[in-house]
DNA sequence: TTGTAAGCGTTATCAA
DNA sequence: TTGATAACGCTTACAA
């Protein structure tokens, strides 16, 4: 393979001069430069990025930590990173299915030299002092983050104000018995839309009927097991309030084959809004999150962060919207955002709905 | 930041010392290992992978270029490269969006001394060239390639065998007048799909009443409009062949909503079987496609490559397996494999489906 | 068992 | 405008 020695030699020049061509870094005459591409091109000269990488000091690349790869939500989000990343010139450095905070810190670890920054999804609670290790090392951007770590950057989506707004909307179509298909334990979205659920639930003055909450793990088929459980119950709920929409899914196909109709015997709400929401039948009421919005805001966060570092930003919130379509049972198809204004900080802002938890920052 | 020169001053070494006990790659006096450690710890020591890949001349990284990430498909390909990278400690460098031959070559060049090995999916044809020349550098493995190149390893997936079956099972159900929704030009899964529906309509010698093809891009809306543009048709036919499931989701709402019912007044088959096929209703007929599979066999490939260069392995080809549901119209749900035999290679073995591009070998 | 020193392929700082 | 040359942080002969 030809290095920048090889160049160097055919072009009859050091190979300070071929650096300098090549990058453009400096004054150089134009008879030389065009040796010099001339025997870049012939040898098929391709720079070698580690070496590089080790004088500048700098990847040009962005580490990205995820718990999972699975489903169409991370997979938007993986776009947008993918997108702003390479709008910047940087490589992404993807490493998923973190169980716990050791693997995330050996990963970290293994990515010192080849990544300028990291966006990080935490798995777990434990992660907090892992994440304060990796914060030395690099500029970190933390993707929906259970709790505030140490003034670290984040960025999240309003699931909490996403859920209020959801079950809210039930109740005010008349709904009192309510049950919920939760996301899997540990998962940070899960616990906030599971929060808002109870929240939402409370300002109405409403206790439904035991058992209303239903264990799911993010998948379809989850939710098709909740959703049997659900129809054992001694009496059927008047809606059903899915954690996220592939659950829904699974909820709306199990009910299909009890011969329950939705909405007419029961009203379902799911979240996320992925691309097949809208042509389900009946189409699925849901609040809508923009994935991509969240890969791409936490590199442009990194970025920005690299540019001025010990800024202290606060979280990100980006709001969400609740969707309604046909499955809530609601007469007309209507949206509305949600968490644009629910931090409080607007003079004559009110809170559109009561939140114990503004904005999901802090719990 | 920490480097070998601090560890090994602070345990009062030398560099080479701190370098064999950190890579257990010699015999080191337990006394000294002790020193080293405590030191490595003390000074939170992570060690620069730049440097250790410039000296070792290997990344233990490998690239992976797609055309993009969008949807259920692409999420599990990574998925599958992910586990398999993770599994033989290899971290993964992902690209994606490129429109064209250029970009493909640059995002290769610019991975020159951060990967050991590359993971194409080419976008279009033109880009047999830029292959040749990335193969020239690093073992290259392709996913789903429009050609066979150079002696260059792949795997795919049996996009048209799997078409065949679709189709033919439709036309065994008594179906004759079969449209299909094509998959967007230039994309080299719906080539291969859109040949396979042809094919099987040939060797029933059946031809449809025009228009008997419908162009979409793999999305929910494309698959909405074109189901649209079927209705209008003046005779509405009696299956419809979607070149994938997104596409089948869009066209059994916009059939919905005309009132016609599938599967009696209409037939529908998919393709992939992505997760939420079975929980449609009705359940949809498809070919189950293992995402997941392709990405884990392209890394094993890769790894292999590595090990014994220039060693010539045929393309490697995952079987589909035709899924049968509801939504064709089939009395009972069953399934079948499909492509595991259709090389001719076996003794005796004789094509399923007759096959005049044989596993999608060659065009 | 340990240390010295020569790379690995760049960029960047000097002088010339 | 150019060329030596010293980093960058690590691994690995080769000596001791």
């Amino acid at each position: 393979m030809a290095t920048i020695h090889h160049v160097a030699r055919a072009a009859e020049v050091s190979i300070a001069t071929v650096s300098r061509v090549l990058n453009g870094s400096a004054r150089v005459s134009d008879e030389t430069r065009e040796r010099v591409w001339a025997a870049a091109a012939e040898l098929d000269y391709w720079p070698n990025s580690a070496a590089r990488s080790l004088t500048t000091q700098t990847a040009n690349a962005i580490g990205v930590l995820l718990p999972d790869l699975y489903g169409e939500f991370f997979s938007e989000v993986i776009r947008g990173i993918d997108g702003a990343a390479r709008r910047e010139k940087y490589q992404v450095l993807i490493s998923s299915s973190h169980a716990d905070t050791d693997e995330v810190l050996a990963v970290a670890r293994s990515m010192r030299g080849r990544i300028d920054g990291l966006v990080v999804m935490a798995p777990d609670e434990g992660t907090s002092d892992a994440i304060d290790q990796i914060t030395r090392r690099f500029p970190v951007v933390l993707l929906n983050p259970r709790f505030e770590v140490n003034g670290c950057r984040a960025v999240s989506i309003a699931n909490f104000d996403g859920a209020v707004a959801a079950v809210t909307h039930l109740v005010d179509l008349g709904h009192r018995d309510i049950v919920l298909v939760k996301g899997p334990c540990g998962n940070a979205d899960a616990e906030a839309r599971l929060r808002g659920f109870h929240a939402a639930l409370e300002t109405a003055g409403l206790t439904p009927r035991e058992p209303f909450e239903f264990l799911g793990d993010f998948t379809e088929a989850s939710g098709f097991r909740a959703a049997q459980e659900i129809l054992r119950r001694d009496r059927r709920p008047d809606a059903v309030f899915a954690a996220n929409d592939s659950m829904a899914i699974g909820v709306l196909s199990a009910v299909g084959q009890a011969g329950v109709r939705v909405p007419e015997d029961v009203a379902l709400v799911g979240f996320d809004d992925i691309a097949i929401a809208q042509y389900l039948s009946p189409a699925l009421t849901t609040v809508h999150v923009d994935a991509f919005a969240l890969g791409d805001r936490a590199v442009r966060q990194l970025i920005e962060l690299k540019g001025a570092p010990d800024t202290i930003v606060p979280p990100e919130i980006l709001p969400a919207r609740l969707v309604v379509r046909r499955s809530c049972g609601s007469p007309t198809p209507w949206s509305v955002e949600v968490a644009h204004d629910l931090a409080g900080a607007e003079p004559g802002g009110r809170p559109r709905f009561p939140s114990p938890h503004a904005g999901d920052r802090m719990p």
